[in-house]
DNA sequence: TTCCAGGGGTAGA
DNA sequence: TCTACCCATGGA
């Protein structure tokens, strides 16, 4: 069994990033929220699956850690990969100091900082956020779980469960199997066209992880591709850690009306204008608006 | 039956 | 840039 200590920041907090969204339901994740317990099955890099957990491991001082073990065929040559893995789905990466300097002039978003919000659950490739995100448009969430679900067969299986399928995986399917495995509706055309794309070489989402991409330039390949508009692609921007964009859903709408316009709907210009101050950070602040009710008397969230 | 969900593409103005 | 209309799917 590989288990591994990885440090983290005095400003993570291993919940909350469980919490950050959805996707600690979606499959391959799995959550045992009494054990505080994230499992995942993975796939290395070189096809191997593995069972990763991933839970925290208690204080020194202002030090936290995660603790990371696997089951399977794990060799020390993989720690390096599994750690950047780890890395990646909590986002450990992040630099919350800007956000959170921004919020100590608001106290509205006091909490915020205090229970160490921010930071959000990943999937380990931008592929497999990205096919999530497609999936959760014009959808309800259950459904979304359920087309999630569905894809999973597509992937390689291995003791644990299946993976994640690959792109290859699903543009090697005709579009009719495909949505007769998934039934992901008129959904299916773009998750097929978008995988062919990545496994011809055509679009490489994996290279936006890095840091130095201009999120102008970011926006437009995203919105470039089919089936991710202004809501998807904001969406993916925040995964990507850049939050000048908005992704402005029903969630988002009814947030905002709860939050900023005394329980009436709002236009979608009324809420541009509302975040349009806070920047570069806009899209994160909106995305605490949605979380606020979470943490109203600082009690976790349930679900 | 109609509406709508963590919307988006397209044609036509 | 804005608007109507269409798009599978399944629950309410």
């Amino acid at each position: 069994m590989f288990s591994q200590r990885i440090l983290t920041g005095d400003d993570f907090d291993f919940q909350t990033v469980i919490d950050s969204h959805g996707w600690v339901q979606l499959a391959p994740f799995a959550y045992d929220r009494a054990a505080q317990r994230l499992s995942r099955v993975h796939q290395l890099l070189d096809g191997r699956i593995i069972h990763l957990h991933i839970h925290a491991d208690g204080n020194t001082n202002r030090d936290s850690f995660l603790r990371v073990e696997a089951e399977g065929d794990v060799f020390p040559a993989d720690f390096p990969e599994i750690t950047e893995t780890v890395r990646r789905i909590m986002a450990l990466d992040w630099d919350m100091t800007g956000f959170y300097t921004l919020l100590r002039d608001l106290p509205a978003y006091a909490w915020v900082e205090q229970n160490r919000v921010g930071r959000l659950l990943r999937a380990p490739t931008v592929w497999e956020d990205m096919v999530k995100t497609l999936l959760t448009t014009n959808t309800t969430w259950r459904q979304t779980r359920e087309m999630v679900s569905r894809l999973l067969p597509l992937g390689d299986s291995s003791p644990y469960g299946d993976a994640f399928p690959r792109p290859e995986q699903i543009a090697a399917l005709s579009l009719e199997d495909l949505n007769a495995q998934v039934r992901a509706g008129y959904r299916a055309a773009y998750l097929h066209a978008f995988a062919a794309r990545i496994a011809s070489g055509d679009l490489n989402v994996e290279g936006w992880i890095r840091r130095d991409i201009d999120s102008e330039t970011l926006y437009k390949q995203i919105r470039s591709i089919k089936g991710f508009g202004d809501y998807a692609a904001g969406s993916i921007m925040r995964l990507l850690n850049h939050h000048d964009r908005l992704s402005i859903d029903s969630v988002a709408r009814d947030a905002f009306m709860k939050v900023h316009h005394n329980g009436e709907k709002p236009t979608e210009s009324h809420i541009r204008a509302h975040y349009d101050a806070y920047g570069q950070w806009r899209g994160l602040i909106l995305w605490m608006d949605i979380l606020r009710d979470d943490y109203r008397d600082g009690v976790p969230p349930e679900s």
